[in-house]
DNA sequence: GTCTATACTTGGATAGAC
DNA sequence: GTCTATCCAAGTATAGAC
């Protein structure tokens, strides 16, 4: 249980998501983690470096957790259960929190931007992947193009969890996660008319 | 032109904008609106006060914009277009990024995240009549509470704002506008099915 | 690898001259 | 109202002892 590094990014973690980016000192986050703040710059060179390490450990625990929805793709109402858990697993774990601390600060640093960036691209393509699986075979798939409900779902997240972290009102996200579910379900219903309707319409040639 | 004040707030939104919270120093501050450091403490009290001055300003200077939104609210076609004409010169103007900025650093300053809150409050507000008088006579009216439609409208601005201030991707954002505009249209389409069948299923009592 | 000590920079804030 | 000068706290980063 000694390695120090490793405890320098779990630091790095909690005060980014207790105090933010612009109280992530090295000296704060070296006095949480409990080691000398000058251990920061031997093990990662700059805070900056530091925070990045931590947005990747952060981004890799939680991968894992989003994989395990699309194996509850069966149902649209199916999902939004299963992405209500993760998200609000998530708002505990101030895991997005993180994230959406680490982009706004991007900007105080040059270069960063490009980094968190880099570390926010698999999460955009495991959502792209999500969201063009359900649509596939729901009532939606002809009508909204997977890439832009993909964009929207990720900065819905951002912008949930900036309200929530600003007024503390989970209720309000959450609320959203559950109409999501009744929206499914309707959708669900829908199903087996569309298939219907469209082999109708479009008859085998051959 | 000579007030000090107002080329501070003036400074300070410039500031946030370009370079974020964690760099929004007194002393850079004044530096930008050309005078000194300690006339922010002088007219401000204090760095947070200014920012939330600046806060405020960009607030204001918005609400008069989003105000003639709900002018074109004839159809939801119309009011898609102007949304994003707003959205688009917010984006260039960096009003929404300012606000954004302000929210998550408001982690870092105790109590400034509920004089963060105040100044969103009128913003949601507006929000929510908006959303309510649009879905009144929308086929969406009966299924979708507008209170959590206008959190999710919100929440969705401060993530595309973050998404596009990270990669500099204006087009994914304004793509979701267009999209609005063309679901709008059918939306505006099916209004006067919508009115039939109501009236048709419930027919007036004594 | 970890600590102490230190050099240097930046920032918040105040006092006092003008 | 504005400026200079200044104090003090906090931050980044490095050198060197252990």
């Amino acid at each position: 249980m000694g390695d120090t590094r490793a405890e320098l990014t779990a630091a790095a973690i909690g005060v980014l998501r207790d105090s933010g980016f612009s109280a992530a000192s090295a000296r704060k986050i070296a006095q949480r983690a409990e080691c000398n703040q000058a251990l920061v710059f031997y093990h990662f060179g700059t805070v900056a470096d530091l925070l990045v390490a931590a947005l990747e450990e952060v981004s890799a625990r939680r991968m894992a957790a989003y994989q395990g929805l699309l194996d509850h793709t069966g149902t649209l109402a199916e999902l939004a259960d299963a992405a209500r858990a993760v998200f609000e697993a998530d708002l505990d774990a101030g895991h997005v929190r993180v994230l959406t601390e680490m982009i706004s600060g991007a900007q105080s640093v040059p270069g960063l931007g490009e980094r968190v960036a880099q570390v926010l691209a698999p999460w955009r393509a495991f959502a792209y992947d999500a969201v063009r699986q359900v649509l596939a075979d729901s009532p939606l798939g002809p009508v909204v193009p997977p890439e832009q409900v993909a964009h929207a779902v990720v900065a819905g997240l951002l912008g949930l969890e900036m309200l929530v972290s600003l007024d503390g009102d989970r209720e309000a996200a959450l609320a959203l996660f559950d109409r999501a579910r009744i929206l499914g379900e309707t959708l669900d219903r829908l199903r087996p008319l569309v298939s219907l309707l469209s082999s109708a319409l479009s008859p085998q040639r051959p």
